[in-house]
DNA sequence: AATTCTTAGATTGTCGACAGTTTAATGACG
DNA sequence: CGTCATTAAACTGTCGACAATCTAAGAATT
């Protein structure tokens, strides 16, 4: 005897996605560092590890490397991608050329209850500050960038957004630290928003160029000092 | 007895890359419309068609999911993804963003090489448009929009190129045909090659604005007059 | 000692099978 | 007749196995 479906329309988590829990666990690992890149990741050796077969492993594997986390060699597997200097600056190239339109677009659509998200996002971002845990700090900073792209509307651009988030998380990741001043950061958001919430294009720009443009130099700075990753194991 | 390993350096052909030859399969069969839009993709189904087993398939099929031509519903299979007015607005507002910024970088990484390719590749879309073959004079036209693309130098920036054009491969694929008169379809690259070469930015990114924009419309256009696709079975 | 050959171990690509879920068809009931 | 349970078929998610290939260690050769 099976009561009724469930009234409200719960999101439904996928109980047994393995694949996805997968992912995330190989994700972590190399954001963390603890699959340095270059290194092999060997399908049978995740996947005893994580108590499941070979199938689910390679499904998330493919998974990461769209993604840009890894690299598929045929018949040789997967390796933990290598980033260069000139990776930094593809990935925020793209990130700029990208966020610009989605600050234009989030400004022509923005409504109160988007308005009040950025500035409480912002908020947030001053409260993480005072927590000294770079990692949150980091997080914290893309989900403002994020509710930009979803204001914007363009579930495309949003996606693109995320795989571009993702690579930058990891070499983030790696470098370990980022900001000096966390709360310098959190701040340098304001201005962004108040060129979208006064609406013009040319100041958008200008203040996202501003702001990304830091990080692109800030990032690519560090990149450059700490150069050979951590340990390219095997 | 071996003989030495081959002195030149051939890009090694993937023999037997199952994965790869399925997802071609299917992305034929999908762009042809053989897999109409909303149609299931049963993966044993494939798999027996094609004479291999379910693995390959299931990896082919999340390919082009990421591709963004099929769509994953967990314990319920791929389905064909079905494009409405505002899927072809997001592609084209992205590819336009996109585009706009790429042809800016080809311009300030023009060499002579480069510009013959592309001023070759022009030749080519006239030729292409006696031959009364749409799907081929599609593809040529891409090849030029990618040919910027490349010229730009952002592997990531082409990878999303190839991204959108797969979904608009397949989107134009099944109306059918896409220009009323394919020679001034090539003769408005023209404008955009010549931009470039002057390498004013305005004017490359008005160029290419009226470019894309026509293609925009006409897409548009036709997806809202013949909306319910073919034939959604199943 | 350095380089090449040989061989054993490790790893990927692919396959067929099975359990649990979804879907469709059938029949019961209002 | 239409709605709701019941059952059978179809399908996905996952698993373990096997052959082909790659990798690395050791032997042979110069």
């Amino acid at each position: 005897m099976r009561t009724i479906s469930p009234p409200v329309g719960l999101p439904a988590l996928n109980e047994t996605d393995l694949v996805g829990q997968v992912a995330r666990r190989l994700t972590e690992a190399i954001v963390q560092g603890r699959l340095p890149p270059g290194s092999k990741v060997v399908e049978a050796g995740i996947a005893r590890e994580l108590g499941v077969s070979r199938a689910p492993v390679r499904e998330a594997a493919r998974l990461l490397e769209q993604q840009g986390l890894l690299v598929a060699n045929p018949r040789r597997g997967f390796f933990v991608r290598q980033f260069a200097a000139d990776d930094i600056d593809e990935i925020y190239d793209l990130r700029l050329c990208v966020e610009r339109h989605a600050a234009v677009l989030a400004a022509r659509n923005l409504t109160p209850e988007t308005r009040d998200m950025l500035r409480r996002q912002i908020d947030v971002l001053h409260e993480t500050a005072d927590l000294d845990d770079p990692a949150r700090q980091v997080e914290e900073d893309y989900r403002f960038h994020r509710l930009i792209c979803e204001i914007a509307g363009n579930r495309r651009m949003l996606r693109l957004f995320d795989d571009l988030a993702s690579e930058l998380r990891m070499v983030i990741g790696l470098i370990g630290r980022l900001y000096d001043d966390p709360h310098e950061i959190a701040r340098t958001h304001e201005p962004v928003l108040a060129a979208i919430e006064a609406g013009h294009p040319e100041r958008i720009v200008a203040h996202v160029d501003y702001h990304i443009g830091h990080a692109w130099r800030e990032v690519g700075r560090l990149v450059r000092e700490i150069p050979p990753w951590p340990a390219a194991a095997k």
